[in-house]
DNA sequence: AGCGACATGTAAGTGGTTACATGATTTC
DNA sequence: GAAATCATGTAACCACTTACATGTCGCT
C-alpha cells in the first residue's frame, strides 16, 4: 500500500462513504495535504483499491449524474489496520525537505544566512498562524496539531542555530 | 529540480568530485537516506543534471577500468543555491509517515493502543540511540541532528498524546 | 582462483505529475 | 443564461523502484 492509498482509506474510514470527487475535494481543502490531490492520482488509486477489494462501491446517481458512493471494506480495514501500526515505516523519514537544505544553510555568507534565516522564520510563524486559524474540530485536526509541533520545533532551531 | 538532485548536488558539493558510484555509497552508507539510493536513480539523475551542466565531469580511469569523477559546476552551483534559499518549499509539508498514520492511532482500542504506544516509544527511543552513536563528523552530522530533534518531539508527543 | 568492492549502466514496472475532456447540476 | 461546482476519467510524461547485466581491481 503506497502513503496516498493509506491516506485515502484514512479518510474513508474517518468521514464514511463519499465519491471519489469528495475524496478529491477532501485532499485539495486539507491545508497539510501532501499530494496535489490530483484526479490522475486519486481515481486510479481507488480503482486499484476497489479492484484489491479494500473498497467498495454502491451507484450514487441522482438525476441524470453518475455517481459512486465509496466505502472501506473489512478487508480494507483489515490492510490499514496494519499500515498503520507499522511503527518502522511510522517513524521512518519520509522525506523533509526543511532537513535536506540544512546542510547549505549552514554554508551561506553571513548576509546571505542572516536574510534566509529572517525568511525562514517569518514564513514559519505565518504557517503556525494559519494553523492556529483552523477550526480544530476539523477532521484533520490531529494532523494539524502534529505540524504545528513539528513547525514549532523548526522555529526554535532556526532561532537557535541557524 | 526534484529533492533526490538537490541531495546529490548538495552532498557533490560538501564532498567535492567523488564517481557515481561514490555518490550511490554516501546515500547508502547514510543512516538518515530518504531513499533506496539505488543505481536506476542515481545515474540518470547524474547524467540528467550533466545535460543541464549542472555538473562537469573529467575522467579518472586508472588502468582498464573506466570511471568518471563528477564535479559541482558554476551553473550547479547557483541552482542549488535558489533550490536551498526557496523557503516556501523548505517548510512544506514533503511526506511524513508519523503524521499520515496518527489519526488512526487515535482510534484503535486501548489495549492495541497501549502496544502501539510502547512499540512507538521503543523504537523511537532506539533511533535516537542510533543517532547519538553516530560520528559527529560525518558529512551528514547536522541532518541527523535536525533527525534528533525530531523523533525526540515525536517521543514527547507519544508520551503525552498517544 | 575466487570473492568482495569498484564502476556504470539498462529494462520493466509503478505511481505520481500536469493538463485536458466531458457532461450534469446548482447558484447567481 | 453564464459561471461555478459536482462527478469521472484519460493522455502524456516523469522520476522513482527492483532487478539484472557487465566488466575491473585488490586481497587472500
Amino acid at each position: 500500500m503506497t502513503e496516498l492509498e493509506g491516506a485515502i482509506l484514512t479518510l474513508l474510514d474517518m468521514e464514511g462513504p463519499m465519491t471519489a470527487y469528495g475524496v478529491r475535494r477532501a485532499f485539495l481543502d486539507s491545508p497539510s495535504s501532501f499530494w496535489s490531490a490530483s484526479a490522475g492520482a486519486i481515481y486510479p488509486a481507488l480503482n486499484r483499491m476497489e479492484e484489491a477489494g479494500w473498497v467498495a462501491s454502491k451507484d450514487a446517481t441522482r438525476g441524470k449524474r453518475p455517481a459512486k458512493a465509496l466505502q472501506l471494506t473489512a478487508s480494507g480495514k483489515a490492510e490499514i489496520s496494519r499500515w498503520a501500526i507499522d511503527t518502522a515505516t511510522a517513524i521512518g523519514p519520509g522525506f523533509d525537505p526543511f532537513r535536506l537544505r540544512a546542510p547549505l544553510w549552514m554554508r551561506l555568507e553571513v548576509a546571505e544566512r542572516a536574510e534566509l534565516k529572517a525568511a525562514l522564520e517569518s514564513r514559519v510563524l505565518k504557517r503556525i498562524e494559519v494553523i492556529d486559524a483552523l477550526d480544530p474540530r476539523h477532521p484533520d485536526a490531529l494532523r494539524h496539531a502534529l505540524e504545528r509541533v513539528q513547525q514549532t520545533t523548526r522555529l526554535e532551531w532556526i532561532r537557535k542555530t541557524l
